[in-house]
Formats: structure tokens, sequence, C-alpha cells
DNA sequence: ATACGTGCAAAGCCTTTGCAGGTGA
DNA sequence: TCACCTGCAAAGGCTTTGCACGTAT
């Protein structure tokens, strides 16, 4: 798997050995790309495979994969932080979240509508964009039927 | 002041009381369009006027001011919660964040060009915005010069 | 041998909550 | 009076750190 290999090779470059558990954990994040996982959820999956991994070692991990560009942190309002797998590095196209606000579901979008917007940044105000997030708050399909259902009664 | 007012009576619809601490919080905020104030910043300014302030206090007005739309908060990837005045509900425009990540200032800007984008994201996935949150994570004018300065050294 | 990694427990932030006392309508 | 507010202290989450014990090179 293209992905993984580039994955080991950001590990040694960084100096750092894939022990089993950071193996685990990066396994699980590419297995879910676009899931964005608390250091708690990481906790538990890891652990359905091998019992005594500390939170420790949970959250050293992610602070290291994300340094090396390997995970991504992302914060909604709900004050944890969570991970997602850097797919970027990986070809990917930049993708951005809707969170509904009433099942808390996370969806996602592509979007390339910003590039403009950052070269604007940069001529204008001389900002220089290196990362950008955009996040819309809003209701789901799902939970915007409920709502028009439950109106009539 | 026109805020003001709009402010007070958005107090009493929730049927809350206009006590010394919130209004000095309130003018904080007023006094300063734009920024993002943290709990413990709010704190140690209220302080100023008024010594026996509990933490406690701050946390549960900025948490009433936000419920009632006066403040909004805002997260950046510090950890701690941010609150501004939500200028929109006065009549101005929304407006987004460039974070740089040398300074740690934040600058702002305006923009509309989000309206078609959400309007696609209803017709296409059914999903109804109603906040969005647009950030950028990069390298400010001064910061970049900086850099910029040593490279030949 | 030596630097790196780990689990555990403790400590550190930021934030929320319980409570007894105070205050405004 | 009575619901609302407050400060203080304690408790709650999430996250980081210290330490002694492993482990790979």
């Amino acid at each position: 798997m293209a992905q993984m290999s580039s994955v080991y090779r950001r590990l040694e470059e960084g100096a750092k050995r894939l022990t089993p558990q950071r193996e685990l954990i990066i396994k699980l994040f590419l297995d879910r790309p676009g899931q964005h996982l608390s250091a708690e959820e990481v906790h538990q999956l890891v652990r359905q495979e091998f019992r005594d991994v500390g939170m420790a070692t949970v959250y050293r991990t992610v602070e290291l994969l994300t340094k090396l560009d390997i995970l991504r942190q992302i914060r909604f309002n709900d004050g944890r932080a969570r991970y997602e797998i850097n797919l970027e590095a990986a070809n990917m196209h930049r993708h951005h979240h809707m969170v509904c606000v009433r099942c808390n579901r996370v969806e996602e979008f592509q979007e390339d509508l910003l590039d403009q917007l950052e070269d604007r940044l940069l001529r204008e105000r001389g900002f220089r964009v290196a990362d950008h997030e955009l996040k819309f708050y809003g209701t789901c399909r799902q939970c915007d039927r409920k709502q028009s259902n439950m109106k009539p009664s």
C-alpha cells in the first residue's frame, strides 16, 4: 500500500521507531479515512488488539504523528481534540466538515473554492496561508426531515 | 449606543438580570470589537475594576452571553475557548480569521464567498447551514518579512 | 551502551458544579 | 418572599509529564 510506505518513510525521517503500538494506531486511521477519532476512541480501538496500552502512549503517538504530518488535529466545539489521517499528503483533495448540531454527525465535502481567496489574502494583506479549516454547523438531511415531520403534529 | 440597548433587550428576553459583573463583561467586549478573549483574560480585565470576581462568574457569564447570541465562542488550536462579541447581530458582516502560526496574532477578514457554497450544500447534500467558521493558518506580513530577512544571513 | 518507547500514576490545565450567602424585583 | 447571582472551593474532563522499567540498534 503506497500510503503505508510513505508513512514509514516519514517516521524514519523523524528518526522514530515503528513500534507495534504506533503501527496499530496508524493502521486504525488508514482503515478509517475520513473519521475523526478522539484520543479516547483511539485508545479503546487499540485496546481491542493490545490490552495494556496506556492513554499516555496514545497521546504521545498522535502528537508525534501530527508533527510528522501523518495525522491532522481538528477541534469541533466539544472541547476535545480529534485526529484524522492527513490524506492530502497522500495526494487526496483537501476536505472540510459539516457538523450537524442535532445528531453531531460530521460529513465532509471537497472544495477548491478557497484557492482564489488565499491568493487574494497574500496580495492584499500579505498573509501567506499554509493551512485552512472550514466548518459548517447546521442540520443534516435526516435531522432536517425529522424536524419538518414534527411540525404538522 | 444602539448596540448596548440591543444587548440589554436580549438579556431581558432571556429573563436575566443585568448585574454589575455582567455589565462589565459586556462592556469589555463592546470596547474591543474583534478581539478574542479567553476566560482568563476576561477575568483579569474585569478584576481591574472589580477586585473579587470569581472565574466561575466569568465562565457562567460568557456561557450565558453566548446562548443569548451576544458573544460567539471560537476555538483556535490552543485548547482554550475564546469569545468575541457577535457583531453580526448588530448588522455587521460576518468575518473570519487568519491565525499567524509564528506570532499567534489573529487578523480578520470579511467574506461573502461562502454563500453560494452554502446554497450548493443544501441543494446537493441536504445540509442546511446555520453557522460557519473559516480559519486560515499561516504567516502574517511581518513574520513573513522577518523570515525573508533572515535567509541571506 | 545508549537513546528511544512504554505504562502507570501524578500533576496540570481549563471548565463546570455544589453550596451557602447575598441581592434585586 | 423568591427566584436569581455570586464567590469560593471542590470536582470534572482532557491532556501532559515524571519516572522506572523495557527494548531496539
